[in-house]
RNA sequence: GCCGAUGUAGCUCAGUUGGUCAGAGCAGCUGAUUUGUAAUCUGCAGGUCGGGGGUUCGAAUCCCUUCAUCGGCUCCA
């Protein structure tokens, strides 16, 4: 008999060798059908996998993420099944479970796999499915294994069992199929009811762009077509929120080929949201002692041989510019600091002076791959909200908090708060992609890491993600389809003061090197509006609306009026238009709902009469009427509230 | 940059196997209507079917090429 200990503390005596799923059998009939996989003594089991000694058990239903993570790796061999039966000799790379569902990659030869050929693969993977076939695993040396996948003539799977070590290898079969697999999996594919295959994709082998381009094939299987469902509408109203979608219907910004790809055209309303954000930032920043400053789009390019953007980015960025001078050349500037650097040097800095904080809205011009642009997320042209703070060693830590601090104020008033912090380090093993000296990277890696830890930040730690002149604190932030964007960014820099050789003078009447502590908080205004825009579907907050009312007259008789209210509107400040067409006002209503404004001020007979307006709340109706007064100080309250956090 | 897909009026989309196939709705402009809380009616105008080249008696439809977009990969100061 073995004990078997469950996460509440209960336990109970079992014969030895027994399954997770027959315990959850004898528990109950209905929980055997529910669970998909097992934590055994913290290691995830398959549920049909013996156990021989006392044991702690976790049984995982649905709703763990171990539990969906078994069921979409055998779904992930289930699509390979299927595509070794539609396709003989098939090669195949890895093939995991993802975030939402799975995907495999694969060499199909000289044939090609499009989406037109995922329903086949989808009824193969049903059919296959329903004859309820059984994952069962294998333990095999290595020698083993690299005789299997050499027989069967895949070089993909050799090449990953011969960096493995003996005696860890595990095959799972299915049916027809065998993987190198670490498992775990479903008991059998009898629960793999719910079956789509989303799209197809190239994919890099083993992410190395040097290698052969594989297939990969995206897709997502659920116990319940009902659960598929679900999922399949979630997507459709996700890409209603695209902000590709919506900027284009807001009329907020467009792309022009005659302009250029990944260049933005901020339209009128973009504009006007966007300089709300611009206008918003600045007075903040002014509340905690930034100095704001302008700085030219280009700089010679000895700038940033001497900043080492040069030397980094040049081959794969836009070219040099020439001048009639000859040997002169000018670059589009992909970066503020240097130029922000060379005003710190303008004048001469005591140690009472610092931290200077620096703040610019600079734009900078940076040749992203032309497959990498997206909306606006991803462009060539964009605007950062920038800032870099110099100060003295002892002052780091606290400028580096209070940073963290206002990025955390405005993610709150924006009502951003589904991020995720991360702290990008440098890549152990690549220390020559990065330039500064060892003890300068530990030491800001170490400070990045104990103060996330002091401000309580949920972090997660990347290795190889850090800037390459110094590691960083990133805030990430997820679009409507799920895709992660680093928005607000905080960088420890000890290279650029040295580079450019910054320095103040202490109380020891010694030259000392200043700390440059790089900032955004939006990142970009361009991608930060796209994450607002599909955070919001475009219903933007009152402070933020470009415009924040439109007038509806109920018929022409009271154009006067609405010009009357429209005047006095504008002059208090409330940016306000007027809707004057020859509609009937559910028309009327309805265009500027669409339209997504605040609201709308509805005037006919009883409004002039009374001198008021009938208020019609975006996405709520009809609140009554008011005097225009009321209105005024109504709109300024309810912004001041939006702005107070 | 790489793999795959897509590209028809401002927008959303129809256009069977190449042969009145250049269409519809919305938006726009006309005129009528003067309207009370999510679509009033009439008429008109809009497109070298992304660009270029080719196959064919004939191309939106087939082929090549180019540009752009979409989904990923790689990259991201």
């Amino acid at each position: 008999m073995i004990k078997i200990t469950f996460p509440d503390g209960s336990a109970r005596d079992y014969d030895k060798g027994i399954s997770s799923l027959e315990v959850a059998e004898q528990i109950s009939p209905r929980l055997a059908k529910e669970v998909y996989a097992a934590t055994v003594n913290g290691e995830i089991w398959d549920l049909n996998r013996p156990i021989n000694t006392d044991s702690k058990l976790k049984l995982h239903k649905w709703e763990d993420a171990e539990a969906k993570h078994a069921f979409w790796h055998s779904s992930a061999h289930l699509m390979a099944e299927a595509l070794e039966a539609l396709y003989p000799g098939i090669k195949f790379g890895i093939g995991p479970a993802i975030e939402n569902g799975f995907y495999y990659d694969v060499d199909p030869g000289d044939r090609a796999i499009t989406e037109a050929d995922l329903q086949s693969i989808e009824n193969k993977m049903k059919e296959l499915a329903a004859k309820n076939l059984t994952y069962s695993r294998r333990e095999i040396s290595k020698k083993e294994a690299l005789e299997y996948f050499t027989k069967k003539g895949d070089e993909y799977k050799t090449e990953l069992i011969s960096e493995l070590e003996d005696g860890t290898i595990t095959l799972y079969t299915q049916g027809n199929f065998t993987d190198l697999c670490r498992g775990p999996h479903l008991p059998s594919t009898e629960p793999l009811k719910a079956i789509k295959l989303l799209s197809v994709a190239g994919a890099y082998w083993r992410g190395n762009e040097n290698r052969k381009m594989l297939t990969r094939i995206y897709g997502i299987t659920y116990p319940k077509q009902k659960l598929l469902d679900e999922y399949l509408v979630f997507l459709e109203e996700a890409k209603k929120r695209d902000h590709r979608r919506i900027g284009k219907e807001l009329e907020l910004f467009t792309f022009s080929p005659k302009v250029g790809m990944g260049l933005p055209l901020w339209m009128p309303r973009g504009s006007d949201l966007r300089q709300n954000l611009i206008t918003f930032l600045t007075k903040e920043l002014r509340k905690r002692g930034y100095k704001i400053v302008t700085t030219p789009h280009i700089g010679n390019v000895n700038l940033y041989k001497i900043s080492g953007h040069f030397e980094k980015y040049a081959a794969d960025s836009f070219q040099p510019i020439s001048t009639p001078q000859e040997g002169e050349q000018f670059m589009l500037k992909p970066m503020n600091c240097p130029h922000h650097c060379e005003i710190y040097n303008a004048t001469p800095h005591s140690y009472k002076d610092l931290p200077l904080r620096m703040a610019e809205f600079g734009t900078v011009y940076r040749y992203e791959q032309s497959g990498e642009l997206h909306g606006l997320t991803r462009v060539r042209s964009f605007t950062q909200d920038d800032a870099h703070v110099f100060c003295r060693q002892d002052q780091m830590r606290e400028e580096f908090k209070s940073i963290i601090d206002l990025i955390l104020y405005i993610f709150k008033i924006l009502n951003f708060n589904d991020y995720t912090a991360q702290v990008s380090l440098r890549d152990p093993n690549n220390k020559q992609k990065y330039i500064g000296s060892d003890e300068n990277w530990e030491r800001a890696q170490r400070d990045i890491i104990e103060i996330a830890e002091e401000k309580k930040l949920k972090t997660t730690v990347v290795e190889g993600e850090a800037a390459f002149y110094g590691p960083k604190l990133d805030f990430m932030v997820k679009d409507a389809i799920g895709r992660k964007w680093q928005l607000g960014t905080i960088q420890v820099d000890y290279n650029l003061p040295e580079r450019f050789d910054l320095t103040y003078n202490g109380s020891d009447n010694q030259k000392h090197r200043p700390v440059m502590i790089h900032r955004t908080i939006f990142g970009s205004m361009e991608r930060f509006v796209a994450v607002l825009i599909e955070n919001t579907s475009g219903k933007f907050p009152l402070w933020l609306a470009p415009e924040k009312a439109v007038i509806l007259p109920i018929s022409e008789k009271f154009n006067d009026y609405a010009a009357k209210v429209l005047e006095i509107l504008n002059n208090s400040d409330i940016c306000t238009l007027i809707d004057d067409r020859s509609e009937k006002i559910g028309k009327k209503i309805r265009d500027n709902e669409l339209k997504r404004i605040p609201y709308l001020l509805v005037v006919g007979e009883k409004e002039v009469e009374n001198g008021t307006i009938a208020v019609r709340k975006q996405g709520e109706g009809d609140k009554g009427s008011m005097k225009i007064e009321e209105f005024v100080s109504f709109i300024n309250s309810e912004i001041k509230k939006e702005i107070a956090v």
